[in-house]
DNA sequence: ACAATAGTGTCTCTGAGACAGTATGAT
DNA sequence: ATCATACTGTCTCAGAGACACTATTGT
């Protein structure tokens, strides 16, 4: 086993070739320093038996809902919520996990979250990013996994179709994701950065918490950044460490992108898109300087809100030319 | 085999916790529908033995070096290089792959990078920053290989000591990435965007092209994007692909972090900085702004530089607490 | 003196922040 | 008329772009 895998990682790095080797006879026809041409190589190579790593793809599935109005003339207040789902069996038997599954051999890891996606919400064409591959050995106690991550982008009006014709074992949670924290600490050979953030999770039933932390260390010529897990209240594996990365993915492209127009249905009131952003980033935002931001992303229709208890509001729709 | 692989997803999902099976004694002891403690179940698993691919990590090392100066009294110019290996087996022997190897049991990918850099360059503490996981089944003509990239960044000082201490079939390649078509095509359910890039990688002895494809479809509620490389002249894999991932990351990253001061030796003048920006970014700034908008990222020394034909420069330290 | 770079001052333009003011439909 | 939201106008401030100007060394 030891010498398959010291086979395999030579051949990756490449040796220098030995020039009487290399024959060139015809394109493709170049030969090792075995004489063997690379389709002759193909033939006879051994896959090996060296350990390797399952694969598996996590989701970070977000939505934007209407929380209930207190009163017949106030707008709904929104909520960011993500898709989880309780695990039924060990490890963390009953504790919620976010959506997702192996890769089988032939499909990408991204064809297997469109996959998992699909069966897991229904929804099919969607936003979809890769975020993150995290790869800690014993991040799952059954075995080797490593998760590529990714996040999803459904709009609202898409989810309500679906809701509910799924098992009851998964379930959507309001998230909030607050820095409770921010850390700099001083060393004579550089500085450590850390933030600490409050990840709530709540759905009707259930109220998950963890505690995560991002710690930058950065010294004279060496940078490192590291997520940890400082305490964790119901959620399964690292999934504490995904849903962060998923935020602060989306709040980075946010400011500075049109993603949030992925949240939204084909028509919508600007003071919608506006809560939008407002619950993404946790901070109330201007009416007026939101306005001349997002004019760009959005084109007018000619329809409007109406029976809002108040002065009806244009209705717009995205405008992808000008998105990136 | 197929057995196993379901029974891995099921697990990974959860099911429906079966509400009599999950006697919950004490913190740990829940047991599953099998009446299995998770330390029992954990004793029993069985890896099973349905296909998993081998994980690769492929770096895109990156450093500046001066060129030389035609003129005894003119700066030197910058330029962005990036390491290469020449394959010495099959596939794609003699062609340039980036370095790297696959991830070892008990490892993490960073690791296996952090690994990889040392071997192949002797540098230890670097910027390393993943990239993003590479998927398609077929990418590595042998077998099922993921590749978890990354990019590294080192200061040039670092890279003159090592130098020419590696065999030969490694080598600096001297990079230009350069956008060459623009392209927006309407159609009646949504618009693709495309950017074509241009690769070119130089040697003292080879010179290698690519022409890399970012493609994005944008209709309404999907939204798509990928890479495809539209030609490829003496590169090993996809690693035209990655090199153009990194790119994207770099030229992003500079503008609105201090990720170029990575790059930069422990004393250095504000002019080398801006050179490094505008290597980076392929265009040119003004001077008087960049000043400005750097300011806060380093210190002055008391040093200056000396013997260069001209007045003197102010040398600068960085200034890590600004970082973010 | 001259070549070449180092470094500063300042005008303009743009876009975000702040806030006040006007508009409009449902009850 | 009132409530609640829709929408606009405009002042200010900060930062980027543009460009001109002064400063300082080695040869």
């Amino acid at each position: 086993m030891k010498r398959d895998e010291e086979r395999e990682i030579r051949d990756q790095k490449g040796m220098l070739p030995d020039e009487e080797a290399m024959l060139q006879n015809e394109e493709g026809m170049i030969r090792d320093r075995n004489g063997l041409t690379e389709s002759q190589f193909l033939a006879q190579y051994d896959v090996g038996d060296y350990e390797r790593p399952s694969v598996a793809t996590d989701m970070v599935i977000f939505t934007v809902m209407d929380t209930e109005k207190d009163n017949y003339r106030k707008l709904p207040e929104k909520a960011l919520r993500v898709l989880l789902i309780q695990r039924g069996g060990h490890p963390y038997l009953g504790k919620w996990a976010l959506p997702g599954g192996f890769v089988r051999p032939n499909e990408t890891t991204e064809q297997a979250a469109v996959r998992e996606l699909r069966e897991e919400t229904g929804v099919d064409h969607v936003y979809l990013e890769q975020l993150y591959t995290f790869s800690e050995p014993h991040r799952d106690p059954r075995t080797w996994v490593m998760s590529c991550s990714y996040m999803a982008l459904i709009d609202s009006s898409q989810v309500e179709l679906q809701a509910g014709d799924d098992a009851d074992h998964a379930a959507w949670f309001t998230l909030s994701y607050r820095l409770i924290r921010e850390q700099k600490e001083i060393l004579e050979s550089g500085v450590i950065r850390s933030w600490h953030y409050e990840l709530i999770l709540t759905s009707e039933r259930d109220t998950l918490t963890a505690l995560v932390e991002r710690k930058m260390t950065l010294t004279e010529s060496a940078t490192h950044t590291e997520y940890n897990i400082l305490s964790n209240n119901g959620l399964a594996f690292d999934h504490a460490k995904i849903i962060g990365a998923a935020m602060e993915r989306l709040r980075g492209k946010v400011e500075y992108t049109g993603i949030a127009l992925h949240l939204m249905p084909q028509l919508f009131t600007l003071t919608a898109l506006q809560q939008v952003y407002e619950v993404i980033l946790g901070k109330e935002l201007l009416k007026a300087a939101f306005r001349r931001k997002v004019a760009h992303l959005v084109m007018e229709s000619d329809h409007y809100t109406e029976n809002a208890g108040h002065r009806p509001s244009r209705l717009y729709r995205r405008n992808w030319e000008m998105m990136t």
